[in-house]
DNA sequence: TATGAATGAGTATTCATTCAT
DNA sequence: TATGAATGAATACTCATTCAT
């Protein structure tokens, strides 16, 4: 009772397990973004779970949009490095992207990243929009480009592969949004990765 | 407290154009949480672009989100429907799912259902979810059916319809979004939905 | 006890003493403003005075910028009416300046409109500081107006009227302040108003 | 725990040119004081435009009025010293009132010290208004004591002295607002600076 | 059927101030 | 001497909702 209902004035010692009170607020927030979408999250939910104070979020980001940016844009970096860390192997194409798509179902959350640009966009400054478009476009280049090698390498048919690698994105998205819809179709992850791969390799009109 | 104007009786009152105010409301209310998502439309803003009170608003819908619920579920149905009326003609499946697509790229406004679903989760009442849900399932539901009945048919391989459904609804709606990301690379909407249709149908692999 | 600690919700009736609530609340803010200055009087402040809430306040004064223009253009537009009175009459000009001084001197408040242009000057919109300028012009110019017919009758040399008019109102203006700095010196209000509008008459070099 | 900067002893460090950070400090905030008012320049943009931290700020300055009251207290120093330098030449009194009001007129900054003192009051200890009140009167004792002289010597005819150096920085300082009030008619500084002191000199009724 | 007036709870943001280093 | 981190309280403004008419 007597321990921290008030917490001292000034300025406490630095967090013990050494991540920076800047970086805590980026990834709680983050996670809050989300899961409820930018205008749910207040500035006061994030310091709340953040357990500091509003005062302190605004000393490190100067406004929400800015902690939203910065949240998206290492967000979408460090999917990004994943990407890469698994197309750079020798692999086949087939199973980088069962990789690729496993990896993304396997997060807890479920990151649309349409929709968050959509929310967005209402809300953000030109320069902020574009920095979190560039980050979104980084990713499907890695993507892009690796299907495009695949054709160059005869290992897929020539199309277009900047539209392979949106669709690719859309559907193992939506692999996490069935778990809400119709969740009992599924053995396992596996199988749900399995199937969204096979279908987006051989089409409708080519299955087994 | 005897003042009403005098009015017909029976008959609802209609607006000089024939939509009764309540039709009104909906209807602009739909395009508006279309455009700007559930949590960026405030009952001011449906009251003014209907050019009414918000007063009026509350009469014809209690809470704000069961006008989000009348909108979408009504959306819904009227996608539904079209679905239907598409599905229900003898041409082969792929011209069916063409017609779909592009009706659906034709629509001014990104209907990403489940970006809508995942913002409203928050606010709705178990009741009001469900009645969104309930129409969501009936639009699959019809796209399923007809995929299973191509298969049957023997039109298409068998496999997963629901999975097929999902990932249909969600290729063509990423193509909504395509025009930000990359508008410049389809000569025309027909190109653009033709490849969509073509990617969903071979597959990857198998392209032309 | 039970009587009106929270204030019922919806709309009470109208006040009892025929005011509307929105004169109320413009007559209450004129003299917070006047009396602590733009920066100082809070939203919250004026609702507190007013005895409504603040979004009331905000449902008649769109932002605090309205609710200060309104107040102070409906006080200047107060004051020239009272200018325009006195200086109807047919009364000689040095007694006009005498009552003008003197019914600015009772009123309690201290009317600096020259502060208060100033402050307003980094908040308002050029909308509204146009506004304001023109209830300010107005009033000068009635003062103007009358020196310049006392200049073409003869009561008075020749001189820079609009100047006149300036320092008149500055002069008069000091007299409030004077209360502060050194309240002692005069033995009646009379007493004040009859040196400063002498001073002006007279100047430095042509006292008694 | 040792690391300061080896450091001269003895001799207050000083800046690369003369000036100590709090001088700078103060210098700063007194131009910032004067454009924008008390409660319009909060402690982070001072900080900022000194190009230090605001715990430098407070370094040398306890709390937000203790600055305030220093630079006005200072400020006033620096026009009584002038005042002082003025009038006591032995050029005619006029001249000498002519030669103050075309150094207040000079000074880029509106300084109404009635507006600043008013502004303050609110937010000023006791003991800061008197600091500054005793400035204050300074300014008006020299002033006082130098029309008192001019009476004494019959330069000017007898009259309340208090009164007349009060009006006169009125006058002045209402010159200096002008230039927003009515900025077209006159066509020099000088040209100002003397109809305002020949107003102040002559009176209404006695111009040439 | 429709509305004007009012509200309580929130939302983003700012600010003077403190304190350990 | 100087600062980076943190805070509590305020500030302007919004919004869903209610109710008497």
């Amino acid at each position: 009772m007597m321990q921290r209902k008030h917490r001292t004035l000034g300025r406490p010692r630095k967090e013990q397990d050494g991540t920076s009170t800047k970086d805590t607020i980026l990834h709680i927030a983050t996670g809050m973004f989300l899961e409820k979408g930018y205008p749910l999250v207040s500035m006061d939910d994030v310091a709340q779970q953040c357990d500091v104070t509003k005062a302190t979020v605004y000393y490190y980001y100067k406004t929400k949009t800015d902690l939203f940016t910065d949240a998206m844009v290492q967000l979408m970096n460090r999917i990004h490095e994943r990407i890469v860390v698994i197309l750079s192997t020798n692999e086949p194409l087939k199973k980088q992207l069962f990789q690729f798509a496993k990896g993304h179902l396997q997060a807890t959350v479920d990151i649309d990243i349409n929709s968050f640009m959509k929310e967005a966009k209402t809300s953000l400054s030109q320069e902020q929009l574009q920095l979190m478009q560039e980050a979104e476009q980084k990713m499907y280049d890695e993507l892009e480009h690796a299907l495009k090698k695949a054709m160059d390498k005869g290992e897929i048919p020539g199309s277009n592969p900047r539209l392979g690698a949106l669709l690719f994105v859309s559907m193992v998205t939506t692999g996490n949004n069935m778990n809400t819809v119709f969740k009992n179709s599924f053995s396992s992850l596996d199988d749900l990765v399995t199937q969204i791969v096979d279908f987006y390799w051989d089409g409708l009109a080519n299955g087994s």
